[in-house]
DNA sequence: ACACCCATGTAAGGTGTTACATGATTAG
DNA sequence: CTAATCATGTAACACCTTACATGGGTGT
């Protein structure tokens, strides 16, 4: 059951959720802003969002509504069918962001509870950041484990490779202890304890805090040193 | 083409190269030792091995032949099917072991295909990390693009979603980099024009120099000189 | 006019997993 | 004796991709 369709719908809904879009659009988004999971096709798109309709989670407009003008005149005004998100699928959305199961920080899955943190209760990310970081913790002792046992039959290049992986791995770690560390430094460690729905309105509420280290991010290419990380007072997404 | 069970028969053709072993017994080894692809099933392992069969690489033995003793009792007495390589299978297994297609060089067949860089030719092994090099260069280079293009409209969280998936490319890219600088120290550049089939008979020549920082191997979670979150106080949640 | 991107969809097929069926051997 | 692990195998199914079918719009 950990189903790479369950996350497509999960990413298609928190998608619509800022806005309306059509298919094609929807794909677009799903592999670049979302860039995470590599390209879903159109042969498992459309049918899922067939499905999404059937549960009543979304409702297909024809393209270019009134309320619409501005959504559908970025996204293309050739669009034939657009989709918007329901207010059951709204409720539905919400109570997936709120679910912390096990299957929350598999890889994929993580990724994309990852994406929609912005819509996310704290707690929720908490549990689920430190879930993710069980999760890995755990898959390095088991690396550890193998690698002491078979140490000495393997030649370089395959313990080159462990290595590899292992590093990898542990920077996840150390990177979700920076995440961790920050959402506890956002506000005291009490409060939001699951009190009002809070930011339901749009994904404008502050992000609390999010460790800021830009510096990656322009090493390859472009360094031109920016200076202002954009401020998160953007009224996002509309 | 990117049939991932490809690489399950590649891996299985040199996995056998080094020594004759049961299904069971390999799946474990596929696990662990070459712990880079996530499980196989034996639902997938079984009929392959069939396959290989088939097609002459491999002959199955009843378990505990006499020239196998050795390896027999180390491998579990309880052995029902022993798969050996045959004389083709060494030869297609090494044909494998010299093509460097563009297939060489996606996630999964790269990993698969470094773990027995022990057995391949350098030049081979060089096409293979500049193959790798540049695929994720181009990579990076798109998801810097679409970085640029949407960066206004993200969140905190989506942006420092893209910014660690970017960071991890960089960093492998680095790692190719060092690789190959070893490689090239290995040897000079010249020599080595496919002339002798040098290694052949075991993993046990030297590997003309690989970068060797075991430092990350064995840092685990006790980071010695943190400045910055020291204490995740680990109380292990799963 | 032609090529190319936008846009939606379907059918067939490949690929791999789960669940099941089976049985031997070892440890308690 | 029973449970657990070792060991092999199959069949049904879930999942996703590819290739195809279709057609509007836009640039050269």
């Amino acid at each position: 059951m950990s189903r790479r369709s369950g996350i497509l719908e999960f990413a298609v809904l928190g998608l619509l959720r800022e806005s309306p879009m059509h298919g094609y659009e929807l794909r677009k988004r799903l592999n670049t802003s979302l860039g995470i999971f590599r390209a879903f096709s159109y042969g498992t798109l459309y049918p899922c969002l067939k499905t999404l309709v059937a549960n009543g989670w979304l409702i297909e407009e024809p393209g270019s509504a009134p309320e619409d003008a501005l959504a559908a005149s970025l996204a293309g005004r050739r669009a034939k069918i657009v989709y918007r998100l329901t207010a059951d699928g709204k409720e539905h959305f919400e109570e997936l962001l709120s679910h912390t199961g096990p299957d929350a920080w598999e890889d994929e899955h993580f990724a994309a509870r990852f994406a929609f943190f912005g819509q996310t209760e704290r707690e929720v990310r908490m549990r689920v950041l430190e879930g993710r970081r069980s999760r890995l913790e755990e898959r390095l002792e088991k690396m550890r484990a193998s690698l002491v046992r078979t140490r000495e039959r393997l030649d370089d290049y395959t313990l080159e490779l462990q290595r590899h992986g292992m590093e990898s791995v542990e920077r996840e770690v150390r990177w979700l202890n920076e995440l961790i560390e920050s959402e506890r430094a956002g506000r005291d460690q009490r409060r939001s304890v699951h009190a009002e729905p809070a930011e339901q309105k749009g994904a404008s509420e502050e992000p609390d805090g999010l460790p800021r280290h830009q510096d990656a991010a322009s090493s390859g290419g472009t360094p031109p040193g920016r200076p202002g990380p954009p401020d998160p007072s953007a009224e996002g997404a509309g």
